[in-house]
Formats: C-alpha cells, structure tokens, sequence
DNA sequence: CATTCGTGAAGACGAAT
DNA sequence: ATTCGATTTCACGAATG
C-alpha cells in the first residue's frame, strides 16, 4: 500500500515535468515569425506595466533604453533592463546588413537548432547565373545525400523523444522494463513504415505502451494509460486502433486474471481470497462467460466476489474505485461469476 | 445509516453493410 | 459513413443488515 502511494507520487511528478517540458517543445515548434511577434507583444506589455506611477512622488515614468525614471523626481526606478537593441546604428539598409550580426533563431525542436545547410533547388550560383551541366550533378548529388543525413536526423530525434515518453509512461504505470522495450519496438516499427505523419508523437508513444502493456501480459486498462499520457483519450483510442491495424499487431483480449493481483494488493485484501477470485475467473472463462465483457469489469467483479466468500468485507465502491469500473457492472458481473461456480464446477 | 440490489434511459463501441 | 446490437454507465429508489 505504502509503496504504490510513494509510487503514484513519483509518477505525478514525472508527469507534471515532462508536461512542462513538452509545452516548451510546442513552444518552440512554432514558426520563427510567431515567436517574434510574441516576443514583441511580451515587451509591449512589461513597457506598460512599467508605465505605472513613481513609488516616491506619485508622478509619471517615462522609459529611456535601459532605464526606467520618474518624470517628476528622477528616481530611477529600473535600470539595466536585458535588451538595448545593437549597440552600433545604420545610417541605411545596406549598413545595417553588413553590421547586423544576428540570423534567424535557433529552434530546440530541431535536432541541429535549425542551423543545417539547405541547399536550394534552383540551379543557380550565388551571382545567379545559370550552372554548368557538370556543376548541376554535383549539386543534384549534394542535395540527396544533404536530405538524407537530414530526414535520418530527425526521425532519430523523433524516436528519441518518443522514447523519453514512452520511458516515462512506464515508469508512471510501474511498468516492467519488458514491457517498455516492446513498446520502443513497436513505435519504431510504425516510425519505420511512416504512420506518424498526421499523428503526434505522444499519440503513438501512448498507444504503443498500451498496447505492449497488453502484448507482455501486464495489461492496464486504456483509463489507467490515458491518465499518465498528455493526449486525450479520444485520440489514443483512436491511434491504437490504427496502430494496431497497420502493423497487425496480435493482441488477445486481456486475460481478467492478470488484473486481479493489482487489483487485490491495492485492496489489501487476503491472499485466501485471493486465490478464490481467480479461481472464479477461471471457472468463468472455462463456461465461455467472459466473451464480449470487459476483461477489467470481469476482474473487478472477481475481487469483489472472492472476499465475499471468505466473509472478508469489500465493498462495491472500494473495488469500483481502484478498478475504475461501475459498481453496476460489478453487479451484473458478479452474478455470473457465482452462478458459473455454482451450477457445475468443472473439475480441472 | 451504509451497503446492496434492480431498473430504465443514455452513451460508447464493434461489427456489418 | 451509417446503423444495429450488446455492453456499460448513470441516476434513482427500494431493500437489507
């Protein structure tokens, strides 16, 4: 118990880092112009905010480069404020260009801060005459191989981050290493046969634990990976799916049993009934009860239906809260368990 | 009083067309 | 893409201890 308490906490914060993390990566994925027309707008707003009045005489401040001073008494209130623009002055724009020392902004979300050589697809020099045919081929040459080193860059960027999240959806479901290889595996099965254009990285990375979760036999319910993933539970479903279909991954309907260990350890339930709400499950599956239920619904219902036999007390509410499952569901499911045990259990 | 039980309406999902 | 059938969930009130 007090272990998946400690356990949970690391997770949330895992969860709540890597979330500011990646709202700084959706940051600086947008386009250079954005990011400079907030800046601006950034200013304009600390300019206003410093437009207030004097905390000595009451009388406006004015603003001069780098300081802030009082209209009135000339109390300096701020001073060496970060950006005084350059420090030399163009007299027109082609001595601008030449002592201008800055380029466009580096972006973190490129694997080389955006500072790769693009080569230009006209066939011009840089006075802009024409090529010659030999002068041509190279370049065609260069071109290729430039944009192979460059799209071979960020797919590894791309699997990189994937993998820090897959890493950390893992971890945050106290997931087993194995269980995380897989996945690794097939995010980069589904990076290698292109299904990520169109879909976020997050998308496929959760879809990927969820369904290696499922492959390796330690099954979480969909609730329990979309609460530890950024993305919404729509889009996971929706990408699993697709996931799934495209690289016909084969995957069982998750076994009830093997939720039934978590389930009863976060209960604290006996080991007695334990054992018997596997047994139930068994004698179930064995009547065929369990086909079209939900696996989770199942093994809620079990753990709840085993204790009741050794006249240990757990309510409905209790399972449905750590099953994430209705308590009517448990019910109905419940029923069914202790019928199919009843009218004939099937010797082994 | 808390817990359990049963019900019908409503939403979600998978399959079939 | 839509429709259909089964399942699950929600909300409620009654029964049980």
């Amino acid at each position: 118990m007090t272990s998946t308490r400690i356990r949970s906490y690391d997770a949330e914060n895992g969860v709540t880092e890597r979330t500011d993390e990646t709202d700084r990566t959706d940051e600086s994925q947008r386009t250079a112009d954005e990011r400079t027309a907030d800046e601006t707008v950034g200013e304009d707003e600390q300019v206003g905010e410093d437009q207030q009045v004097c905390p000595e005489c009451g009388g406006d401040l004015a603003t001069h480069d780098n300081e802030t001073v009082c209209a009135d008494c000339g109390l300096v209130v701020e001073e060496d404020n970060v950006d005084r623009g350059p420090e030399w002055r163009a007299f027109d724009s082609k001595e601008k260009d030449e002592k201008s020392r800055v380029g466009a902004p580096t972006t973190k979300m490129m694997h080389d801060k955006g500072l790769s050589t693009n080569i230009g697809w006209q066939n011009k020099d840089a006075y802009g005459n024409s090529l010659g045919s030999k002068q041509r081929q190279k370049m065609q040459r260069l071109r290729k191989w430039n944009e192979r080193f460059r799209t071979r860059d960020s797919k590894e960027r791309n699997l990189k981050q994937a993998l820090g999240e897959i890493d950390r959806m893992g971890s945050a479901l106290g997931l087993p290493e194995e269980v995380r290889e897989t996945a690794s595996v097939i995010y980069r099965r589904a990076l290698d046969e292109d299904l990520l254009p169109g879909r976020s990285i997050e998308g496929v990375a959760t879809a990927a634990v969820y369904a290696a979760a499922r492959q390796t036999g330690t099954p979480r319910s969909i609730d329990e990976v979309a609460n530890v993933s950024r993305i919404d539970e729509m889009e996971f479903k929706r990408t699993y799916r697709y996931i799934v279909r495209e690289l016909s991954l084969e995957i069982q309907p998750a076994d009830p049993e093997q939720y039934v260990a978590r389930f009863a350890s976060e209960l604290g339930i006996s080991d007695e009934s334990e054992r018997r709400a596997r047994e139930l499950l068994r004698n179930a599956k064995r009547k065929g009860l369990h086909s079209g239920k939900s696996p989770v619904g199942l093994a809620a219902a079990a753990v709840y239906a085993g204790p009741l036999l050794t006249n240990e007390k757990v309510t409905q509410a209790e399972v449905s809260e750590v099953a994430q499952v209705s308590e009517v569901t448990i019910r109905n499911r419940y029923h069914e368990l202790l019928e199919a045990s009843e009218s004939g259990v099937v010797p082994a």
